[in-house]
DNA sequence: GCCCTTCTCCTTGTATACCAGTTGGCATAC
DNA sequence: GTATGCCAACTGGTATACAAGGAGAAGGGC
């Protein structure tokens, strides 16, 4: 199923209207697009240079995504950060988690995926990453151990809600202490599942998206007074009422 | 949050992209567009009575969402059947469904909206409806169960993945045996749901899907057969070769 | 008769033109 | 000074025009 859609990709030259997406995503998960920002069409098409056809494509499935919004006539949007639905992608994670490790643990040898992740994961402190490559490696952890589990729609759907989260995870990797406490828990994890512990698995795993989960919401928070102080720092400068 | 997607409804017109994604989706839903169909966007342009740009972002949508395939400078097909994909839908719905009934087990008081599906299906076998209808009925019961559950993240895709379904999933509702089976199982769901019987209602629902599953496979085959000899017969009546 | 070449039509992808509706500002009346 | 109504510029939605490339038929060579 995932192959269906690699079909273009085979010829080696993505279409415009997927370039600019991919572009635009960049944007939004590099801050280039705050969350909250006003644009036009035409913005778009000023900044990427193409015709307007493309960047409407691209801009209509970012919205179907949940990462734009379009006011009829007055403009798109980028949808602004809201912490309940993230949350609740964070618990979609954990169910759909915990019934890949129900079915890793069910089979009667470990995919070659998980003794792989184990090679990544399972090391001496001298061996870790840290930074922002342990991000990527990060969502790679619990993509493939979804993928691995077998269900392929799953994993499809699991993929996205990762993706979508992944605009506020990143910032989790930013303290020692979650970059050590996440090795470890990985590393326990994936012994759980050699070992065909699906329970302690699943326990595991619950506690970790949940840790995670509550983590990114401190330090987004923070984030956001921080916010609320400039602006207000800003608007005592501007001499505003 | 919900409400932002709102303000096109407001001014109660839905844009023609829309209507068109629409119309699209109920032809293959309806078998008037078959698996396995070939058509270019000129052909939908004649049908619709619209220009290329929304009946190209229509197309695009479905294509997304699984319906269709593009293929380069050689037109439109409509996805055919996987049983493969369709079975690991139904396995999605297993994982998502009882997710939502361990969180509907937790809670202090069944929402209303679940005491309001006990009127439904827990009914004596003269207020039970049969045809069409039921189908919808069905997937209602399903859909409610998880947007009870309070994540709408989770309704969302759980909504998405029943849709994807339905297609097959009606033919479900053609044999008095299974309608009626669906009227208990529904109903003892309800009651496991009702005295906080997680594991029950779990398993309950488990197997009622499975169940489902697996009949499906085979009326499919045989609609689908059917389908296939009637657009044969019509294709003969207009002396097509 | 068969295979290879070529050429034309048709396909989707992209760019541009047009339309209806919204918005914000400016002129005007009070 | 304030409120109000109108207008012009701008917006996304839709229609049309153009471009590039592939599929398949037609025709020539053998």
């Amino acid at each position: 199923m995932a192959a269906m859609h690699t079909r273009r990709r085979a010829g080696a030259s993505p279409t415009l209207s997927e370039r600019i997406y991919a572009q635009l995503k960049q944007m939004i998960f590099d801050f280039e697009l705050l969350p909250g920002d006003l644009f036009s069409e035409a913005d778009i098409v000023a900044r990427v240079g193409a015709s307007r056809t493309p960047v409407r494509e691209a801009l209509q499935r970012l919205r179907r995504e949940g990462y734009l919004e379009v006011h009829l006539r007055s403009g798109w949007q980028v949808r602004p950060l809201d912490f309940r639905t993230l949350e609740q992608l964070y618990d979609v994670r954990i169910v759909l988690e915990c019934a890949a490790l129900e079915r890793l643990c069910a089979m009667a040898e470990p995919p070659p995926a998980i003794v792989a992740l184990c090679g990544v994961w399972d090391v001496p402190l001298a061996r870790r990453r840290g930074d922002e490559a342990l991000s990527e490696e990060d969502r790679a952890f619990h993509t493939s151990l979804v993928a691995a589990a077998g269900n392929d729609e799953m994993a499809r759907i699991h993929r996205d809600v990762s993706e979508r989260i992944h605009i506020v995870r990143r910032l989790d990797f930013t303290q020692a202490a979650r970059i050590s406490a996440t090795y470890d828990e990985h590393a326990a994890i994936l012994e759980a599942i050699v070992r065909r512990r699906a329970d302690l698995a699943k326990r595991l795993m619950s506690d970790h998206i949940a840790v995670s989960r509550d983590e990114v919401r401190k330090i987004t928070l923070h984030m956001l007074h921080e916010a609320r102080e400039r602006h207000a720092r800003e608007e005592k400068a501007w001499g505003t009422p």
